[in-house]
DNA sequence: TATCAATCATTGACCCATCAATTATAAGGC
DNA sequence: GCCTTATAATTGATGGGTCAATGATTGATA
């Protein structure tokens, strides 16, 4: 009756299925949400970078990445300071202790991501990547 | 030297980046979440079930699923009714309400889907599909 | 120069998910 | 017939996300 059956409406099944399945494994097996740790690899990458910055990056909510620098700055992971030419502004960066643990983070996700792509030819992880890229800009057009 | 930027990364962070992405367009286009609406669906199909039978279906956590009902309940979509054999189990079904109100529902959620996989052709659908059910299962290992 | 608009960051209110603990009921072994 | 065990549902604590409102600072302009 609704028409729910198509491969259309299978394929966006699998692929909200998919998200709310790995998202917490891969929580539980690397000990850090996909979000955090994208966070600290731009913050890795970028040496020393505005949050509006950092915010656009990993885009997700401005309060979201608040609430995260705030907690990564109670362990010790990430140092904040104004920027003195504008204080409405805040330069963040990481500490040596954030910078040393982001390795074993890194190495958990790569772990990770190989098992879940487990048996796939390099020719199917090429189509997958092209075929979800342009999912994405339908996505971004809407 | 994080050696992230491997094809299989890429995959990973398109996955990821999709879902956090379309998951809120998706409420905001259609009116509902993903998983509410996947809820009413179960219950469309099903006429009578059983909450335990709908957690397994949605294969969200069983507190959430109590959540989700007592709000469509409140809003009168749905009733619930305890298994008179046994006390322990409650059976969920639509009211009528509910039921003429699903159709519009999957009536948005099907153009959403349309607009998401614009320009695929019918092999590039299987094709995807194909994949993304390969994940799947190696997630399901885990 | 005093004010208005723009920009960044923070906070509050809310939604949805998880896990862990609790409650209610049923069933089986002694 | 009681006590343990198992199962369903609920509730509480916590984490992560959104949007909207607020604060703080800066820059432009009348």
């Amino acid at each position: 009756m609704f028409n729910c059956l198509k491969e259309e409406e299978l394929i966006a099944a699998r692929l909200f299925e998919l998200s709310k399945q790995t998202m917490p494994k891969f929580e539980r097996c690397t000990g850090i949400s996909q979000s955090r740790l994208e966070i600290l690899r731009e913050l890795f990458e970028a040496e020393e970078i505005t949050q509006r910055e950092l915010q656009k990056k990993v885009n997700i909510d401005h309060a979201a990445v608040t609430r995260h620098l705030k907690q990564l700055e109670e362990k010790g992971m990430v140092i904040r300071r104004k920027n003195p030419e504008d204080n409405r502004f805040t330069y963040v960066s990481l500490t040596e202790e954030g910078k040393a643990k982001i390795a074993a983070y890194c190495e958990e996700k790569h772990r990770f991501i190989s098992k879940i792509l487990n048996g796939f030819s390099e020719n199917e992880r090429s189509t997958l990547l092209n075929l979800l890229t342009r999912i994405q800009e339908n996505v971004d057009k809407m």
